[in-house]
DNA sequence: TATGAATGAGAGTTCATTCAT
DNA sequence: CATGAATGAACTCTCATTCAT
């Protein structure tokens, strides 16, 4: 019975103790993101972290094993959280290709309006910082591309096309890709003027419709 | 006579100096740029460039302001290097959809290919150092922006089309730079497996002219 | 029981720990005074005096935020002494042309003789090293006169003179600084010959009860 | 005929050569002083000497020894101007202590008020920049002091008097050159409100003579 | 767990001085 | 005489990381 008690008092116990760790990792974080975000990766310091997210020095050091181990549970988080939401829309809209347009809404909507700072994170401050931060953002970007692969040739299944060549597939969720990055870059890290982001997302997803069914050939009349 | 003779050699010896200058200069820029490429900007000590410039630390000092002018100074020579290289191929196709064409090819073949230090230094080592490095990436772009939304509107003006909305052009544009900056990232910096360029280049050129039909509408029946 | 002894534990750690920081503090300082008195504040580099402290580099810009800093606290610290120093000895004598003779005699035998490094601080090497210093020499110099123009102006109640012109009693306590700072630097910092220091004060204070009299007229004959 | 007529050539080039040098030598001189004043003496490069004189660095160097030289040959220039100034007033007066009078007027009127740039370097710049340059601002003292003491000993022979002990002279001089040195320091370099320098300057020299009829005993009843 | 003082290698930058031309 | 590019030692300062408490 003591026993018992005492297991479940541990447990319990140690159960607030592992929440309170996942707690205090995202609250460092959650610190983190804005200030590389703002100032920069390299212009951040460890201890400005550590203030913001008022705990010491130590601690980040507890929970993470070094500044770009930092950056990188940060990119990876952004990462995943990108792919979810971009998921979501692809099952939403079945094998089609409503499916890149509500993707496309998506990625402005409810990612780089909302959550600027990690899209400059992923865009920019994670880029060229070190070879292991950069395998991490291929990865990131290999998922991404695998994800919209997997929408394609589920839309290809049942539109029944093919494709213009064996790399086709490939050109087009990275262009798909390249598309969004750069006009996030140019409106939303670069703020060029406030211009109306509803329109530039049409015509992008416009353009690259038109790019896909370039490379995807009807199989018959 | 002597004097004639005393002045050409002082223009001469003046016109060797200038000489020497612009190659010094030349020297340490040409140094800097596989050191930034491949150890990363943060990774290369002044004491590097200089060293393998075979130049007194001192001497880069005088050359440039400090390791920021440095970097944008490259920056700027590729940005130059990139444009004239793009505007010669839009040249050389008069106001026609071949000017892409050309010009893609060109990007791989006569720039991410022969000097793919370069195009590390444009798309990640420039990346988010600061804001005045970014503010250069920036006229860099807009710069690119510029020339092929003028190739753009020569050939709407040519063919006689519309864009389907006022932002069209520039979504048209920024695509296409994105769809070639992802690819050179993928392919060239990231260097995965070395795929057929030639293929993914074509494929490329193939989505962004299905994505330019897209967005312009012909005029008439 | 424990709870408080813990409690204390801390709390004795706590000061500990203050009483350390202190200590490292004024380790830092009086490193440093000897180094500036002697080999100059330019000639001192920051390792030296980190070397003589016997921490790191780090440690003396964790304590000051940057030499000058530094400086201006062994500065201040110096300014600070040497009126407590002088006040005592106004104490001392109540409100009568003894206490010019005590703080004569003070600032030799209490002040330059048995610290010179201090003296050779304060007017030699943070002459002219930037504005920030410049301004904390005139507030110790300020200071300094406050402190004297109150002893005078506390005779002057006591016994009942007036004073020549409305700036008399300013010239009257810059001359008594001027005559005592110059004899330091010409017998202590310059230490022209082992001169016998106290005539010299004795004479100082001759001197300068002449000059008092002459701009301080008694009131009645 | 023709040797000497060479000879005048060359004697008549040799002295424009000559005065050119000297030219040249004190306006490279009259560049360092303001600047030394203003942004003090380490914070001015030679090479903003050179550019303020309108010569090259190479000839700073070729008519100083180095920066140091520079500041020694600036410092015993205002020195000498300082002196003579001084020595003229006393000369004026004969032997008397109008002489002491003239010559502080003449301190603060002919060399603070319109040279206040040569009163910072005496007073500031040159103070505690290295062994040499102490050495030669101490050399400048002591001949100020002979050409005080100087005076006082005519003035002595004059009137009859004797001083109260054997360092009273000393003491008068040093003390009379320091109080002058306070008051240009706190009203000329520090510029504490713009005070009525003139009644300054009558109070210092009531203090003063105060002072030495302080020390000086006449020698009957 | 938690702290935050301590470390120290390393970087960028300056500038007095030299010397080939 | 004159130039001014070239040198490189020396300095200040930063900050990621560690570890005794």
């Amino acid at each position: 019975m003591l026993n018992s008690e005492s297991k479940q008092a541990l447990s319990k116990s140690a159960l607030r103790r592992k929440r309170e760790r996942e707690q205090r990792y995202q609250t460092i974080l959650n610190a983190a993101e804005p200030l590389f975000a703002r100032k920069g990766y390299h212009q951040t310091s460890i201890e400005s972290i550590a203030d913001t997210a008022e705990v010491s020095v130590g601690m980040v050091y507890f929970y993470f094993k070094n500044k770009e181990d930092l950056l990188i549970h940060l990119l990876d988080e952004i990462g995943f959280r990108l792919r979810s939401l971009l998921g979501a829309e692809f099952e939403k809209a079945g094998a089609s290709l409503k499916g890149f347009e509500l993707a496309g809404k998506a990625f402005f909507e409810k990612f780089c309006v909302p959550y600027p700072d990690k899209a400059v994170i992923l865009y920019r401050e994670s880029v060229g910082q070190s070879d292991l931060v950069e395998t991490h953002r291929k990865l990131i970007f290999d998922k991404l591309k695998e994800d919209v692969i997997g929408a394609l040739f589920r839309m290809k299944e049942n539109m029944g096309f093919r494709f213009q060549s064996e790399v086709s597939a490939d050109v087009i969720v990275i262009s798909i890709l390249g598309i969004y990055e750069r006009i996030a870059y140019q409106y939303i890290i670069w703020q060029e003027r406030s211009i109306d982001l509803k329109k530039i997302g049409q015509d992008a997803v416009a353009f690259l419709v038109g790019g896909i069914n370039s490379l995807c050939i009807m199989e018959n009349g």
